[in-house]
DNA sequence: ATGCGATGGGAAATCGTTCTCCGATGTGTC
DNA sequence: GACACATCGGAGAACGATTTCCCATCGCAT
């Protein structure tokens, strides 16, 4: 019932720890009859290895570190789910941070995850500038994929959905409807996501009317800013609201409703992410579907090369940033 | 910039590695002067403990595996956060799987992370059946600590909120409003949440109709169900729609609207977890707010115990089942 | 017969800590 | 002054795997 290790299957089987390893790990070619009887008596042991045992030996634990900002936020559970599937099919395990959006502990989760000798590194960044550093740090001694969110040029290998082309389905998608006068809600923080969504309807607005660029209302990334910023700008009365992500187009579409406006007819919301919310809203929310199981595969995908190549940045190429296609899904609210 | 060990602050320090190691984890005391030296140099190299040697000798990674069965259901996002932060409190890592809601591969995953040395295990079991085997094999083991769900008596310790006390809450409350044809929509499934909710409904209903007891409509917790069930129950008119999860309770809402049915005046409906959707939906859910907090707080603390009492239930004593109370949350739905 | 390469297997070093012995040096007491 | 005793430090054995040497054996060609 206690530990079985290899030295009690060497003594079942009659030969030496080194030849179990081989038969077990077939890094080296064994006699058939001698794996056999190892074989058996592994079996009949019960003999399970020590990862532990292997990590310090190997030097590579099979952990990949996991540092997100809040799992609380909608969008990331999917993302997680896809993440934890991909990676355990390269047989990675993943150790979970949540780091309550704040930079300080994002970054002493990185450096704990370190000490525990992850063998890379999964991160979407709390903040683009505040994260960097610890970011930066961490790319020096291990293989890391930012996800979703970037964190500066050439920091790190980076994987997310094309927010800018995300913005503009949305912003044609409104044209093509008539919508002449848009707002947008969006978040002031430095995240990417923030500044990348704001500047792609910055650039792409004025094709529905010159001064719409100038109509942006900044707030943070939630169901509350959403409803405050209705009332901000619904004196105003634009025909289109179109928001950073789904968490405030909720709240936009809730306060809208409180104040009596007809959505769609008398004005159109829109969000971005696509988190499971948005499909229950009502009206249900038109939004940008952002490609989750891709997004998971590609940074299973660029660790694995990355791990493969040997180890930290300096080894291989540039860093590389991955932008994967959005999709727009376009439902009841505009 | 390689790795820093012991052994390279020893000769930098002028000692021994054993004296080293002794002043760095404060196991044994220290000539004063020696200590200083040995930290100054320690800290002058940079150096950072392998977790993975000290995990192997100390037979104890610091590691606790959180096997869950879907991050996306919305009630565990808030609970992984909770757990994550009380066993980083407690020094502890979280190696995070989810299975997909099939036990086969929950058992897998237990295996693969009792493989990995973890010195726990914090559970949230698919199904109250078909995770026992896996279950209680893993607390033969390790520590296991079950969430949420229940998997058998005297399997392993838990916590859990007090479903049928939260039920009751929500019976009392429909019954001071009032109602007297409620008719539940719960979960027909083996998990212990949507028995005990459907029980707890069964043996609480009667007071406010004899006749309600019966009134039982059983599917899945998900929004469709919850759709689904309004269509083959408000033929009937009943004046409440008990829910066995919020989910469930956010379709039931959503239908009846479609339906024209006016809720509240017409019929209540009431949810049970409190996810954040719950305080989203039009009009905002009255539900059984889960202590999510207390709940993660408590699993830390019989996790911190029963390592304590070195190892697996054998030693220390018989399994706990702790219930903490819910608390009802009146909102407009009812 | 000798040499040579391939093949299968074992002994032992190694990974970086922790921890158990042991020995050496005081310190206090009778 | 001697003896018990605490205190501090070092040497070295674990922990459980992997991996590098090295040796023995065998087949085969010279």
């Amino acid at each position: 019932m206690a530990e079985v290790t290899l030295k009690d299957v060497a003594r079942a089987s009659g030969c030496s720890v080194a030849t179990v390893s081989r038969v077990l790990a077939g890094t080296r070619p064994v006699g058939a009859e001698t794996a056999r009887t190892v074989r058996e008596a592994a079996e009949r042991l019960g003999y399970r290895p020590n990862h532990v045992a292997r990590a310090l030996r190997r030097r590579a634990t099979g952990t990949v570190g996991l540092v997100l900002p809040q799992i609380t936020n909608p969008f990331f559970p999917a993302l997680v789910q896809e993440l934890e599937h991909a990676l355990h099919a390269a047989g990675r395990a993943v150790l979970l941070a949540d780091c309550d959006d704040d930079p300080a502990t994002e970054a002493a989760r990185i450096a704990e995850f370190l000490d525990r000798q992850v063998d890379a590194l999964l991160l979407i960044p709390v903040d683009e500038r505040r994260s960097r550093e610890a970011v930066a740090d961490a790319a020096r001694r291990v293989p890391v994929v930012l996800l979703d969110r970037g964190c500066g040029p050439g920091v790190a290998d980076s994987v997310a959905v094309d927010n800018a082309a995300g913005m503009q389905l949305v912003l044609d998608h409104l044209a093509a409807a008539g919508r002449r006068r848009p707002w947008f809600v969006g978040a002031a923080g430095t995240t990417t996501t923030a500044a990348e969504r704001r500047a792609a309807y910055e650039a792409g607005a004025a094709a529905l009317d010159p001064e719409a660029p100038g109509r942006v209302e900044l707030g943070d990334f939630s169901v509350a800013w959403g409803r405050a910023a209705v009332d901000r700008i619904w004196p105003s009365r634009p025909d289109a609201v179109v928001c950073a992500n789904d968490l405030i187009a909720v709240g936009a579409l809730q306060r809208l409703r409180q104040l009596g406006a007809d959505v769609p007819g008398e004005v159109a919301v829109t969000g971005f992410d696509d988190v499971p919310l948005a499909g229950l809203a009502d009206p249900a929310l038109t939004t940008v579907r952002q490609p989750v199981t891709e997004l998971a595969a590609e940074a299973a995908r660029l660790l694995a090369e990355r791990s493969a190549d040997g180890g930290p940045s300096d080894g291989a190429g540039p860093s590389r940033a991955i932008r994967l296609a959005p999709q727009l899904l376009v439902r009841a609210s505009g």
